[in-house]
DNA sequence: CATAGTCTCGTAAACGTTTACGGAGATCGG
DNA sequence: CCGATCTCCGTAAACGTTTACGAGACTATG
């Protein structure tokens, strides 16, 4: 049997609907005894809080959305990316009662607008996002909205929003000197779509390094490739035909690494050995032959360290989180392999 | 500027808030010109319904879930398997003004918990289900609490539970049969976890093509792994040096199959040539070397058809959708390769 | 002109919950 | 034994929306 309503609830115990609600959330003006009775007879008669009645009356909703868009070239992160920061995220909203899900916005649909609508709503308490893109309408959207938020990407049209990025800088920063240490001199980067601003921050990044050795990031070895396999394909046979083929190559899709590697060999380069290939981990990298020399990171720790991030902004949990970083560069770790 | 309830973009308007609702809402009680005032008022305001008040009065949210579990460790599929479906999905409900939101349970909650506690709620007026489970409470669950759902993989213990499954029959005729004509007689499967029902419904399927040729299914050729590069090199380990190689293995698990590629030629055994081995499609599959022989699917119209025959279990949609299959098997196609 | 019909709109109830408020009974201190 | 305090509970308002209902102002029709 399932009871559907505090009233039948509260009517089947012979208690008044005030009683049953106070009993449920816990508050103090409730008798130990009927507690008890309250909670087993919800338990028993499969009785849950109505989500619409109560998100009115409470006016929040218990409920985080994290936004993606369908539809799987856009991003360049890897195939369980996301599933693994959600795994972070989730353990802490857990604590509170707070419930993620993702929204998905089609690919057939203005992100922006889709944002706008969905906020407006009401239909979360705070959003996480994702993919920013180097000009972002999202970002002063939910300032507008005056809706807490984090994105995991950083905004670069900054008026302080609260986001967790990866560090770039610092990524760049460790691969170019160990490339440049070895006797590198050309050397190329493969990112995502330009529109997505970790490619534009991590050129930027390079671009420092090498000038401090007295070196240029060519125009002509900054390849934009879809994040997948195909993009990377490509790739590799686009520098096996290059005029004047690097000698390295930064790869910022991780989705791409494997189809690089093939597009390598097909066109009869070994990685690691014609050309060195630094990259992002994935879960194939350490299966790749050669073993991707790659910059690793604790995703599930990041999706903690978003979590955190949201709820400090969140009047409601601030206090619980007085120092959460309000931003922050991840860090990560580089594995040597043997590509590079 | 922005409004906050239809109640002050009534009193912006000098007209009552049921009027306003009646335009917004394309109800018939409504002078045009008004309508147009209320739509453009809106519009610049940037007024949108409450979800919780509307839902609350309608009794229906206009959301559906997809339930999905975090860390991608159970699930065989990634992050672009599930995209691709959700947009194909997507463009079904697009259509009636549905959402689609995926309900992300933590691996550290019970998924039949969390998705009652979901479903109780009326967070959403419709479910989708993935990683079916050979007994899988949540089917008995759903039914109970009378809300229309699909699933994404066949339930086991059946009471005519609307599903689309893969045609995993098929799938085990065309490639028993292939492999067998070539001369195949010790054969191989790698799958998920055995919980997973998909494996289960396999390998029943594989015992019988192979009994029509005389041969039987080696329970020591059956190999269940993580959906993971790290299980499927495990297993390429476990092939190279099994006592009694067999000839061929089928791999279930896409995620799987690069790892098995590299963990075979890690033990010296060329994939193809020394084993045939035979999976399905997923974004490496055709950059691998050899190109692997799988069995593809067209994952949008997939998510199309979950998205119709969901709808048509819902009463308010049944009548657009009259043919839509109540349960389905959906081909797959062999895309030959190089490995077998 | 009277009546019926049409068009448009305002009013108010209802959806399921939470919570401020007040009251009834019990307990306690003097 | 009386007033004060405490414990527990019922009542009712409020959250923002949709919609059934009815009313007023026209128009058409006879």
């Amino acid at each position: 049997m399932v009871v559907k309503g505090i009233r039948q609830l509260a009517d089947h115990l012979d208690i008044s609907i005030g009683t049953v609600s106070r009993a449920l959330n816990g508050k103090k003006d409730v008798n130990e005894d009927t507690r008890r009775r309250v909670l087993e007879a919800a338990e028993r008669l499969g009785y849950v809080a109505n989500q619409s009645g109560r998100a009115l009356r409470k006016g929040s909703t218990g409920v985080i959305g994290f936004m993606m868009q369908t539809g799987h070239e856009i991003t360049g992160q890897g195939d369980t990316f996301f599933m693994s920061v959600f795994d972070g995220v989730q353990t802490v909203f857990a604590r509170h009662g707070l419930d993620l899900v993702a929204l998905l916005c089609s690919s057939e649909e203005d992100p922006d607008a889709y944002l706008e609508r969905v906020v407006a709503r009401g239909f979360a308490d705070g959003i996480m996002l994702s993919a920013t893109r180097r000009v972002d309408e999202r970002f002063a959207l939910l300032d507008r909205r005056k809706i807490p938020f984090v994105a995991l990407g950083r905004s670069l049209t900054d008026v302080g929003q609260p986001f967790i990025d990866l560090d770039f800088e610092g990524m760049a920063t460790t691969a170019m000197t160990r490339l440049v240490e070895r006797g590198h001199r050309r050397i190329a980067v493969l990112r995502p779509h330009d529109d997505l601003n970790l490619g534009h921050v991590f050129l930027g990044a390079c671009r420092l390094v090498l000038a401090e050795h007295g070196l240029t990031l060519e125009d002509d070895l900054i390849f934009d490739a879809s994040p997948n396999e195909a993009g990377g394909y490509r790739v590799g046979q686009g520098l096996a035909h290059h005029p004047d083929r690097p000698s390295a190559i930064v790869v910022l899709n991780d989705g791409s690494v494997t189809g690089l590697f093939h597009g390598l060999e097909a066109a009869g380069l070994t990685p690691g050995k014609d050309i060195a290939v630094i990259g992002l981990h994935s879960p194939q990298a350490r299966y790749l032959s050669p073993r991707l020399t790659c910059f690793d990171l604790s995703l599930r720790d990041l999706g903690i360290s978003l979590a955190e991030t949201l709820l400090a902004s969140m009047p409601a949990y601030a206090s619980l989180y007085p120092n959460a970083a309000h931003r922050q560069l991840w860090p990560m770790t580089l594995i040597d392999g043997d590509s590079g």
